[in-house]
RNA sequence: GGCCCGGUAGUUCAGUUGGUUAGAACGCUAGCCUGUCACGCUAGAGGUCGUGGGUUCGAGCCCCAUCCGGGUCGCCA
């Protein structure tokens, strides 16, 4: 029963030797005596040839074959007798088809199984099986494949363990919502799936596994999006007795060898390395595309007094006024796409987009009436706006002008064509802040998580905790996290301070996090760690819209799995086994 | 929860100002064809225009409601 090769293995050095294949039918050609077969598996396809007057049998049943019959063929391969097509690896090469046996039929799928066809993701998702089938969603399947192979490599050759942590967890309603699974041992208690494994990790480094490795699912039970599933993989490191550039440095090297071995690509290393205030200044972003430029300029000095009530306004209330300048592409933005990007920018909250475009002799601008010559001819020079320039413009409070900045500066960017995804810039954004207040809970949250050390140099006497910096980093990939650390807090006493600073009683703390806050009494090793996107790195590395296309059975839009139904309703007896009573 | 886009044949789509029997391509079925590879040629089958209501002599098209899908903002320590 076995196959000899794969349908995409054979080549030249076959030709002469009798091959047994097993496949789906891609295609089927009539000629009238004469029968192509496009026989496909996982490596490729190779064509199969019948002819009615040499193998007569074989061709009687070629005959009755339908695409996507599940089939045995053997027989002699051969250069082909007629032009060899030059998009197929067995393009020059044929099997000349004298045994075949049909292992099963098919009936007509719903979506035709080629490489590019278009399909709604709901059909495609609904009959992922057959999805998978088509050559470009399997060979990201198979590209994903190889970069956990070459991650699990790299790290195992750098002295690390692969150790597995739970799957059910005790919630810790800190961050993202947990998605809560009941016991039936214990009524009423509830397990949650892992967010991360964050706190396991630490505790294997006070267990002195002092490099750790894990491919770990982890979930968070949120909205969704292009870049987000409920459900996804994380490569989770952890180390002790190191510090961030260690960290750094050995990423650095795994990036670096990722990129060559799997896409060719030479990245230089060390990456650049941005403080995250930095980043937020030049660029409003945490996590900016260094593939172009149009980078903010404050325009706050030169702004205040100067009539304009919206920029004043911004000012007094403790904002900015932020611009950038997309040099020379006046061309290309025109007004009506300024109009599009105003509505773009209030989507992130601003109110408005002031703007200037300069054409012809003199610019256009929508808030020069408002302003004092010196304070016009001032902002102007801080943007270096000249003719052939669109400058834009967002006054608000600082989050606003960021968000609204930040983003449009992408957009921009992307309608000018100017993200190339073969481009591939690395960033490390360093010193966040350790905290961040939160609006809505009206309190201090910890950015990354309550375990993030703070930055010696703003911890002591006399220091604002809250405008204390975190030992935490992210690696940033055009413009999109991949990844993200830290180093751990691993002293009681400044753990206790920092549980303090958010708010957290001790008794809480001892609640949700007693067994690890018990464990630093024991001995505890200086330790950080990070943990990257499997999904978003993969996705960023092919060049693909969204981590649907690089995961197997992804869940839709409203978190669900359209080809299985789940999550649905259970049996009455099951939920009275875990004494849960539905309240709806 | 807000905003944007979409739902017409198995698939991808077109469908004019509201007007005769809702079209195309691919796929499917049958026939012919010995060098195709997106084979070709001929013929054929295939429709709850997402759903419900309304306006109208007449609705795929207009109005109201609703369901479903995608994107996005909020959200995602």
């Amino acid at each position: 029963m076995m196959r000899d090769l794969y349908c995409g293995e054979i080549r030249e050095e076959h030709i002469g030797k009798r091959v047994s294949l097993c496949g789906w039918v891609q295609r089927r050609r009539d000629l009238g005596g004469l029968i192509f077969i496009d026989l496909r598996d996982r490596e490729g396809i190779v064509q199969l040839q019948f002819d009615e007057n040499e193998r007569k049998a074989a061709f009687d049943i070629a005959f009755t074959v339908r695409s996507e019959y599940v089939i045995k063929a053997s027989g002699i391969v051969a250069r082909r007798g007629g032009a060899v097509n030059p998009d197929l690896a067995t393009g020059a090469l044929e099997v000349l088809t004298d045994e075949i046996e049909i292992l099963s039929r098919a009936e007509t799928t719903p979506f035709e199984i080629l490489p590019d066809s278009d399909v709604k993701e709901e059909l495609r998702l609904k009959y992922r099986y057959l999805d998978l089938r088509r050559a470009d969603l399997s060979a990201s399947i198979k590209f994903r494949h190889k970069v956990t192979a070459l991650t699990r490599n790299y790290f195992y050759d750098n002295g690390f363990l692969e150790i597995e942590t739970p799957i059910l967890n005790k919630s810790t309603p800190e961050g993202a919502r947990d998605y809560l699974v009941p016991s039936r041992i214990r009524k009423g208690c509830f397990y949650a799936l892992p967010q991360s494994p964050q706190i396991y990790k630490q505790l294997l480094m006070l267990s002195g596994f002092d490099r750790y490795i894990q491919i770990a699912r982890c979930f968070r039970d949120e909205d969704l999006r292009a870049d987000r599933q409920p459900e996804f993989t994380q490569i989770d490191m952890e180390m002790s007795f190191i510090d961030e550039e260690d960290i750094m440095t050995l990423n650095e090297g795994y990036l670096k060898k990722l990129f060559r071995d799997l896409l060719g690509v030479e990245v230089k290393t060390p990456f650049l390395r941005m403080e995250y205030a930095e980043a937020m200044d030049r660029f409003g972003s945490d996590k900016p595309d260094l593939r172009f430029g149009f980078e903010l300029k404050n325009l706050s000095e030169f702004v205040a007094g100067c009539g304009f009530g919206v920029f004043e306004n911004a000012l007094k209330a403790g904002g900015s006024v932020r611009g950038i300048n997309l040099k020379g592409y006046a061309g290309e933005i025109t007004r009506k796409t300024v109009d599009a990007l105003t509505a773009f920018a209030r989507d992130y909250g601003a109110k408005g987009l002031a703007f200037a475009r300069w054409t012809e002799d003199a610019p256009t601008c929508s808030f020069a009436k408002f302003m004092s010559e010196e304070s016009l001819s001032a902002v102007y020079k801080a943007l270096d706006f000249e003719k052939g320039d669109v400058i834009l413009i967002v006054a608000d409070r600082d989050k606003v002008v960021f968000d609204s900045l930040g983003a449009l500066r992408v957009e921009c960017a992307r309608r000018l064509g100017l993200l190339d995804p073969k481009e591939y810039k690395f960033l490390w954004v360093t010193k966040f802040p350790l905290f961040e207040y939160s609006e809505e809970e009206g309190r201090y949250q910890a950015m990354h998580h309550p375990f993030t050390a703070p930055l010696d140099e703003d911890m002591g006497e006399g220091k604002d905790p809250y405008k204390a910096r975190a030992r935490a980093y992210d690696i940033v990939l055009n413009g999109c996290e991949i990844g993200g650390g830290s180093i751990r807090i691993h002293r009681r006493d400044v753990q206790a301070k920092m549980f303090d600073a958010l708010g957290i009683t001790p008794e809480d703390a001892e609640e949700k996090f007693g067994f690890l806050l018990t464990a630093f009494r024991y001995g505890a090793p200086p330790h950080g760690g990070m943990a990257y996107g499997l999904d978003r790195l993969v996705m960023l590395m092919l060049g693909l819209p969204s981590i649907k296309d690089v995961i197997p059975f992804p869940k839709a839009q409203n978190a669900s799995e359209p080809m299985s139904g789940a999550p649905d309703t259970v049996a009455a007896g099951q939920l009275d086994d875990l004494g849960i009573g539905l309240n709806m």
